[in-house]
DNA sequence: TGCCCTCGGGG
DNA sequence: GTGTACGAGGGCA
């Protein structure tokens, strides 16, 4: 046994607490800086909120029930005055909503739904990285290296331990659930390695909670295991009466509503949601998104027809299972977000799963509770309402589309977080007696008499955000270190502005948020105003930016131009814009936020286009739309305007003429059971997948079916099911595709005043001299 | 315009 | 476990 006073350093990566005979113990999880996973242990701390101004009634309860340990008398800021609360400490975390309830029903309540493990967090002020004085345990039930019963913490700087990263993958019956193979893929000191399991299903189950323990990996990831893989892992141990034990204190994973499990000691990220977040793709399988990545896709096996696959060859299903599981441990570790919340982690204060599976207004939470806590302000609850009250956003200027040169972009530096600090705008600043008037008439005190928590908060942000910059430059060897936190501020700083905005977040009412984007729009529009007045051809402007055509055609005078104006405005304002770029040509559009330009300064990102507004993402898209959109797209960044609209009015009476491939026609949705459905009769993937059943093909609930639509005419749509490999014999409603096709292709070509009817009826007669005619290009759509 | 329903990924 | 996903699109009132 090791002597008192030894201590270690340790990156948090969860936090949760359990309960043991003789109380609870909090359970923070981590890596230390040697690498080591390690349990941190502490007993003792309890549960809390206040009652504000309590009658005596609930005070006389209270004091009679041998749950509450104990109470105090404190006083605290709420609503706009300091007010006489009561502490009230409770043994047991799990019983304070019960409390909490009782209590609301004789006064105001606060601080009574801080998740318990946070609550700590804050009271011993933890950041992601701590020193934890202590002794070590015994390892009783836990997997991790160390065990150390905590005495004292205290914050470091934060440090990047190495992770360990195991990532699964399941190959089961489509029948009966059966699982035949694990496929698993290791990342452990910049190497992967990889390893299956197969045998009898029991064995499978046995050895892969085997694995995990031997393993301890503290991040567990798979493409989709939270929508699929850990349910069908939790089904499969329950139906042989075990446990699916693979938390670091032997607990199983549990589910939070929906998909999304949380576990002891390990955090689950799964690949699919962390593409989602991460990147903005059309397509989201794991096919397409590793071809996207790494130009390399899954093994070939039909895993629509996976029972047959494995009878016929168990040994390449194996490896395809493989593969999945390092592919999607490969896309993880390419979109950096492990190191992305690792540095959000650090700067909200947060262990690694709290900054994942929280909402971002737990992130605020994490600095403003602290921040409330140190000057004695009560915390409100989270308020109740479902609805937030939409405010007014950010305004967009807009006028007539056309072809613009010589375009200089300017972009507020943080736009709202400014607004925020230079006009003092905080909870504990609203005030009728304000100063500070916003453009919707609400008031807030000067900075002089009170400084608001959350401008405070923003200052040192904004501070930090500008120090980590300076380093980023000073010390080039850790250049991509400082980047990753300073970006981490950025998003933190961002996300202050969205839970004021956007809902009723606990410490704000939408008069504050509506008052931010008043200053800001009232500041867009003063800037674009004195513009004009000097005779500058302002384009466009959209919340925290504006175009604006320069006076001169070439590069040099175009840049000082820019940067002279982005100073000018900076003084005027008191709030700094940036010259981000200058674009040479610029397409403007009408009413809605869609442009497109191509970049010719600065040169690191030269010749890039910027496409703005496009894309839509329908969930009953067929392949030509997208490819249609893209041939047309080329076209027009290649400045043959002309020969865009012709070649969208081309494809869209190729459609309608029937002179399209059938298999780019075709529309594909999964189907669940039919009893999941409020309205089957009305859904096309429902109507199709009933009539693969009458055509005696198989359907399993769940599958993806394809069709085309036969006939789109009347109050719902008629589809036949489309199987690949056999002829399609039914002809395709091409008045509808042609109609969704013209959809597509006229959000881009309404900017040229060729809009959706237009191209539909394909009057070729439009004058072909205002642009000049070119000579016709090969391209994608040669049909003929 | 706002609300409700559905989907996506996976086998 | 002091909790209860997520954002986008379509249909409909």
């Amino acid at each position: 046994m090791r002597c008192l006073y030894v201590y270690w350093d340790v990156r948090l990566l969860t936090a949760s607490y359990s309960r043991e005979e003789d109380g609870v113990v909090v359970e923070l999880y981590g890596k230390t800086r040697e690498g080591k996973s390690i349990v941190v242990r502490y007993k003792g701390f309890k549960p809390y909120f206040y009652l504000v101004e309590p009658p005596s009634t609930i005070l006389e309860k209270f004091s009679q029930d041998p749950e509450i340990y104990k109470m105090e008398e404190v006083e605290l800021w709420h609503k706009g005055k300091v007010r006489k609360c009561v502490k009230v400490t409770l043994h047991s975390p799990w019983k304070t909503p019960r409390y909490r309830r009782e209590a609301l029903e004789f006064c105001d309540v606060l601080a009574a739904d801080i998740p318990f493990h946070q609550r700590f967090i804050y009271d011993f002020d933890l950041g992601s990285c701590v020193r934890v004085y202590g002794k070590e345990e015994e390892k009783g039930k836990y997997t991790t290296e160390l065990v150390v019963n905590a005495e004292k913490f205290e914050n470091i700087g934060d440090f990047k331990p190495p992770l360990k990263i195991l990532s699964f993958d399941i190959e089961n019956s489509m029948k009966n659930g059966r699982i035949f193979t694990i496929g698993i893929a290791i990342w452990e000191n910049g190497e992967i390695r990889k390893e299956s399991i197969e045998g009898d299903e029991k064995d499978i189950l046995w050895k892969f909670l085997e694995m995990i323990w031997k393993e301890d990996p503290d991040i567990i990831t798979g493409y989709n295991i939270d929508g699929y893989d850990l349910e069908l892992l939790s089904e499969r141990y329950k139906k042989y009466g075990m446990d699916f034990l693979i938390g670091r204190d032997k607990s199983k994973p549990q589910r939070i509503v929906g998909q999304f499990w949380r576990l002891h000691g390990r955090v689950i990220e799964d690949a699919w949601w962390a593409v989602k977040k991460e990147l903005r793709l059309k397509q989201e399988t794991l096919q397409a998104v590793a071809m996207h990545l790494f130009g390399e896709g899954k093994l070939d096996v039909d895993r629509t027809n996976i029972d047959e696959e494995w009878e016929k060859d168990k040994e390449k299903v194996i490896e395809y299972c493989k593969k999945d599981a390092e592919l999607a441990l490969r896309i993880l570790l390419q979109i950096g977000i492990i190191n992305k919340y690792l540095d959000l982690a650090t700067v909200t204060k947060f262990p690694l799963e709290d900054v994942i599976h929280s909402g971002t207004s737990t992130w605020v939470d994490s600095l403003l509770i602290r921040e409330a806590d140190r000057h004695n302000i009560g915390v409100p609850l989270q308020g109740q309402e479902r609805k937030s009250r939409k405010i007014e956003g950010g305004y967009v200027h807009t006028i007539e589309p056309g072809l613009y040169h010589w375009v200089c972009v300017l972009d507020f530096k943080s736009m709202y977080p400014s607004i925020i600090i230079k006009y003092n705008i905080c909870f504990t600043t609203l005030s009728k007696d304000g100063d500070i008037v916003s453009p919707t008439g609400v008031r807030f005190l000067s900075k002089e008499k009170r400084e608001g928590l959350i401008p405070k908060l923003l200052a040192e942000l904004m501070k930090k955000r500008d120090e980590l910059k300076r380093k980023m430059k000073e010390d080039p060897d850790n250049r991509d270190y400082y980047n990753g936190l300073q970006k981490a501020v950025k998003i933190l700083m961002n996300t202050f502005y969205g839970v004021l905005a956007s809902s009723f977040y606990r410490f704000t009412n939408p008069d504050i948020g509506a008052s931010i984007t008043a200053f800001a729009r009232d500041t867009i529009k003063r800037i674009i105003a004195e513009l004009e007045s000097e005779g500058i051809k302002v384009v466009y402007g959209d919340t925290d930016s504006v175009f604006f055509q320069s006076p001169y055609e070439d590069l040099e005078n175009t840049i000082e131009f820019g940067m002279r104006k982005a100073e000018e405005i900076s003084r005027r304002e008191k709030l700094i814009l940036e010259f981000e770029k200058i674009l040479e040509p610029f397409f403007s559009h009408g009413a809605k936020k869609r442009y497109v330009g191509r970049i010719i300064w600065p040169d690191e990102e030269k010749g890039n286009m910027v496409v703005r507004g496009y894309e839509i993402r329908r969930t009953d898209s067929f392949d030509l739309q997208s490819e249609a959109q893209r041939a047309v797209f080329e076209k027009i960044l290649d400045g043959d305007i002309q020969g865009a609209i012709e070649l969208a009015r081309e494809i869209v009476s190729k459609v309608r003429a029937g002179k399209v491939p059938i298999e780019s026609l075709v529309i594909s949705r999964t189907v669940k059971d039919f009893k999941f459905y409020k309205n089957p009769d009305s859904m096309p993937n429902v109507q199709a997948a009933r009539k693969l059943i009458k055509m005696g093909q198989e359907f399993i609930p769940g599958m993806k079916v394809a069709w085309i639509v036969v006939n789109a005419r009347g109050s719902k749509q008629d589809v036949e099911p489309y199987i690949p490999g056999m002829e399609f014999n039914r002809k395709p409603d091409y008045r509808y595709y042609a109609r969704r096709v013209a959809e597509t292709l006229a959000r881009i070509t309404d900017v040229f005043g060729v809009d959706e009817e237009n191209l539909l009826t394909g009057s070729r007669q439009i004058s072909l001299g205002a642009f000049g005619k070119e000579k016709k290009k090969k391209t994608l759509f040669d049909f003929e």
